[in-house]
DNA sequence: CCATCCCGCCAACCT
DNA sequence: AGGTTGGCGGGATGG
């Protein structure tokens, strides 16, 4: 867009405008998703994403981690991924939903240490290895206490993106709260009391998820009601894009993107400094080794999270995502997620869009659109330049 | 100034 | 050894 041939050419040009914007891990999965969302694809290979999408593999693992744990992709194999697609999340959400409910029965419990944990239960864990220290007043929320008690000494094994991504999707399909704030998710991820490293690095990784997440639409990122803390909204299954399976008109060469529209993400560097003018006592500060306990407690209570607003948010449709039976929103007390039409809803959005070109000219703009919407939806006065 | 979060070093884990 | 995965946090960018 408002990139100069000469910035590109021309690397070395002074202000190139670089736009982390760009780069994304939103941007990223959306593209993910384009490139990948389509009933053909059965296997994707991480290399083949990366220079795809034409970023470090790195970044894929953070993508692809997210995306396994709303059931969108499963692994294969090293370096292999299967696309499950969008109507795997269903399932996927149930499931984390009954894992989070029953990993919490009475979480109230306290004491009781002992996990009965009965057979199965695949993977997964975490523990909780501490009692906060201080602030012996908890108040009264029970709810989802992830824990259990993992590997003995050295657990190196799952630690973040995967496990925090579920642990905060449970969040909010356990309980019937649709707006969480980001430090209230953060405390209720881990502990309360954290020395601000811990939760620092915490943070940014929730940043990370959300991104990934809003991406694929499952939630929103707005602001507490009144408040001007950045939240979560939960959305679910909605405006979920759709997905071209028995699309009767979709070009049998549409492999690749057409013309104007480029999945790949240009790199530009951001401008890494090279100064070398370290003292060299740039050693690695290794600092507090973090306990890793994960713990965390829901809100139940809801009274007035989500205050009526005039201009209910749910009255506006994601335009030709809207769904045609869905629309309701209505601040109903219980409105908890139901689950039930979940798969009916998956199968039922399915053919949104015939024209491939409209698919990807829309992709263009989704940005635009998001923008557009937090504007509307959420009623913080937002300018464009 | 501070919220957001990209980048990539480098450590666990596999082959 | 060499390749994969993916924590983790510095520090740049955006507001």
């Amino acid at each position: 867009m408002a990139l100069s041939y000469s910035d590109i050419i021309n690397p070395s040009s002074k202000h190139h405008t670089y736009s982390r914007k760009q780069k994304s891990l939103g941007l990223l999965c959306t593209n993910f998703l384009t490139l990948y969302n389509r009933d053909d694809i059965d296997v994707i290979g991480l290399d083949e994403a990366a220079s795809k999408l034409g970023v470090e593999r790195r970044r894929i693992y953070d993508i692809v981690n997210v995306l396994e744990s709303v059931g969108v992709l499963a692994r294969k194999a090293k370096n292999k991924y299967s696309w499950k697609g969008f109507a795997a999340v269903p399932k996927a959400l149930q499931e984390l939903k009954e894992e989070g409910l029953r990993d919490n029965v009475n979480a109230i419990d306290k004491q009781s240490n002992n996990s009965a944990k009965v057979v199965d239960d695949d993977e997964d864990e975490d523990d909780d290895s501490d009692s906060n220290p201080n602030t012996g007043s908890q108040n009264e929320n029970y709810g989802i206490i992830k824990s259990t008690a993992a590997s003995r000494a050295d657990h190196r094994r799952e630690k973040s993106l995967g496990l925090l991504t579920r642990n905060f999707v449970k969040l909010f399909v356990c309980s019937n709260a649709n707006l969480i704030s980001l430090d209230e998710s953060a405390k209720l991820l881990l502990g309360d009391g954290h020395n601000s490293s811990i939760m620092r690095t915490k943070v940014r990784r929730l940043y990370d998820i959300a991104n990934v997440l809003s991406s694929l639409k499952l939630i929103e990122k707005t602001h507490a009601a009144d408040t001007r803390k950045p939240a979560f909204r939960w959305l679910g299954l909605r405006g979920k894009p759709e997905n071209g399976s028995g699309d009767p008109l979709a070009p049998l060469e549409s492999r690749k993107r057409t013309f104007g529209a480029d999945v790949t993400n240009i790199s530009f560097k951001r401008s890494k400094l090279d100064s070398s003018v370290d003292g060299g006592k740039s050693q690695s500060l290794k600092m507090q080794k973090q306990i890793k306990d994960e713990k965390i407690v829901t809100v139940a209570e809801r009274g007035n999270v989500d205050q009526d607003s005039q201009q209910n948010s749910g009255s506006f449709q994601f335009g030709p995502f809207a769904p045609v039976s869905m629309a309701k929103v209505g601040n109903s007390e219980e409105e908890v997620t139901q689950i039930y039409d979940w798969e009916a809803l998956s199968s039922t959005f399915r053919p949104q869009y015939h024209n491939q070109a409209l698919r990807d000219l829309f992709f263009h703009y989704t940005e635009a659109w998001k923008s557009w919407y937090t504007e509307v939806a959420g009623k913080k006065p937002l300018h464009i330049s």
